[in-house]
DNA sequence: GGCCATTTAATTGCGCACAACTTAGTTGCG
DNA sequence: CGCAACTAAGTTGTGCGCAATTAAATGGCC
């Protein structure tokens, strides 16, 4: 295939997936505003109620983002009264992220969210799992290279 | 399905893409590094390469980025360089944007980078033409809703 | 015990994304 | 014609993503 047709296949799928990480945002800003979380602040939340206190380090893995993203991110949440930072006593250089109750509460409100993207990708279960196993392979290269 | 269930999926399915829009961003990065572009920056330049001189209107349109955003943007290109904006004389509303030669030389050193993230995503065309047919398909989707 | 590499967070700086607003130019309608 | 509605860019403010740097704590090793 010459060069010239690949750079425009690239534009299409590199401006594919940039197109379709936005109009995901645009969705969960909506379905969240209620909630009063950002997309990536659900991220933070989902991995806390689903694994409980643990340290910024490990939801950085879990999530593949760094301090310089977190920090400021669980400060809001703190400041939002969601969660509670404390140092850890055994590591001082730990910091673990606990929610509050008010942060425990909310993945009540929370639940209904995900029904409602489903429904807004249009796509079945299948295709998302499809999808989501697609982009797995996808990442997973690309972490490589 | 119950709703703890999706919510879980949801962690999975929605992390997924922003996990991989993230990867991808990466490797573009180090792709366009020589280039002095960034990920947004080369669609752009993509978009110019393509359809030659338009209206910054026209360039949001195709890539579904507002002014807020373009605007900054445009003017680091015409920084560095690469792009020239006149206002157009028939609508003094409208700003056109066109390539400087060197803009127009760029081209020739941006062909071998789509080879590169081909290689990288360890996806086939084929793969490839599947994953961004999915994309689209949640774009169109979720833009509606 | 004292030194050094490593680890964990936080901070700084830059660019992108987007909402809300502003400014200037155009169009349409009475 | 005149004025209201609309349109195209730009500006401002907030938050995310990441590279680079800093600060503090830990652990290993002699």
């Amino acid at each position: 295939m010459p060069d010239a047709e690949l750079l425009r296949l690239d534009h299409q799928v590199c401006f594919s997936l940039h197109a379709a990480s936005r109009a995901f945002g645009g969705v969960y800003r909506d379905a969240l505003k209620d909630l009063g979380l950002t997309y990536p602040q659900y991220l933070v939340m989902l991995v806390l109620w689903e694994h409980g206190p643990q340290p910024v380090k490990t939801i950085g893995e879990r999530l593949r983002l760094d301090s310089g993203t977190l920090s400021p991110l669980l400060k809001r949440l703190e400041t939002a009264g969601l969660v509670r930072r404390e140092r850890s006593s055994e590591d001082e250089r730990s910091v673990t992220v606990q929610l509050t109750p008010a942060g425990d509460e909310l993945r009540a409100r929370a639940l209904p969210v995900p029904r409602r993207m489903l429904a807004a990708t249009g796509l079945t279960i299948e295709e998302l799992r499809t999808l989501q196993g697609l982009l797995g392979r996808v990442t997973s290269a690309l972490d490589e290279a």
